[in-house]
DNA sequence: ACCCAGGCGGGCG
DNA sequence: CGCCCGCATGGG
């Protein structure tokens, strides 16, 4: 592909379409997977997201209308338009009414200020296996460097695909992560979490069934994700929610406790379970979403 | 230098 | 069970 291809496809007029409560960059920013692999810009009031998957490339912009956000999204590869259109609904949960997930999880002071400040962040919806990866490598790290290990996998085991014209490096398959040696992977900055990246790749290779799980109950789908070495309850929570938009997991890490501990435990110390349990009885099958909230809140003003 | 980061497995009492 | 420790690595 050369000068003249580009110039053509970039004239293809972009699709439109408008949503309500919808902000691309706190959904972009907040830690949640799609951060980890897409290349995000941002100049004053446009923000921008271009991210390729095995079907293609999409591209989004997105600028804030006086009542709601306007996207606008060109798509190569085999998305057409009323699949690429899905696939920017779903993948951004704007399926979600968030009129009634702001009643459901509105329930003080705290939360008000949340929502308010971050008013049209969304829950996002990733690929499981990369929602995998993703929390396999945030465990016991920070999220700068999440994204250059990720980053550094795709780089690395990737699969170069062409769209359009547009070179892209594919998110990197079990398959051919499972085939890597641990000392490999370790040079993409993994760390400790070398073996337990290649023990969760080859468990999926062997048949540990990603799709299975979307069937199940909640509980017995993080049950059978714990299974897998190196993923705990937080990290199991993270991959259901980010992964499979469980909406009920409330993952528990460094900041969600220290924010719930401070704001509805007056300070007391507490185990994972309680909070979770607080949770998941002060709002229900919206605590995930409550979850992302706090935590991106608590982040942004340094509570805790 | 020291501390922390979207935790987890293993070992010990 | 619950508790405590080490763990790769890089940035503040």
């Amino acid at each position: 592909m050369h000068a003249n291809d580009r110039k053509r496809e970039d004239s293809i007029p972009a699709r439109e379409m408008h949503a309500s409560f919808f902000d691309l960059k706190s959904s972009i920013e907040s830690g949640q997977p799609l951060a980890f692999h897409c290349d995000y810009r941002e100049n004053g009031k446009l923000s921008n997201l271009s991210y390729a998957t095995a079907k293609g490339l999409m591209e989004m912009e997105c600028s804030r209308t006086e009542k709601a956000t306007l996207i606008r999204y060109r798509h190569f590869g085999e998305y057409t338009d009323s699949s690429a259109r899905e696939e920017i609904k779903r993948r951004f949960g704007l399926g979600e009414d968030m009129n009634k997930v702001y009643s459901r999880i509105n329930t003080d002071r705290f939360m008000d200020d949340a929502i308010m400040r971050l008013k049209g962040m969304r829950v996002t919806e990733n690929d499981p296996w990369e929602t995998m990866l993703s929390f396999i490598v945030s465990q016991f790290n920070n999220i700068k460097r999440i994204r250059g290990i990720v980053k550094s996998m795709k780089e690395r085991y990737g699969e170069s695909a062409d769209y359009g014209g547009r070179a892209v490096k594919l998110f990197p398959t079990y398959e051919r992560i499972s085939k890597a040696s641990v000392e490999e992977l370790m040079k993409c900055g993994a760390g400790f979490r070398a073996k337990y990246i290649k023990c969760a790749a080859e468990a999926c290779a062997e048949g540990f069934s990603l799709e299975e799980l979307r069937r199940m109950e909640y509980s017995d789908a993080r049950e059978e994700l714990m299974k897998l070495s190196g993923i705990g309850g937080k990290v199991a929570d993270c991959i259901l929610l980010f992964g499979y938009r469980r909406l009920e997991a409330f993952p528990v890490d460094v900041w969600i406790k220290r924010v719930v501990e401070i704001t509805y435990m007056n300070g007391r110390k507490s185990k994972d379970r309680e909070i979770i349990e607080f949770a998941s009885g002060k709002w229900g099958d919206m605590a995930g979403y409550a979850q992302q909230y706090i935590y991106w809140y608590g982040r942004m003003n340094r509570i805790g």
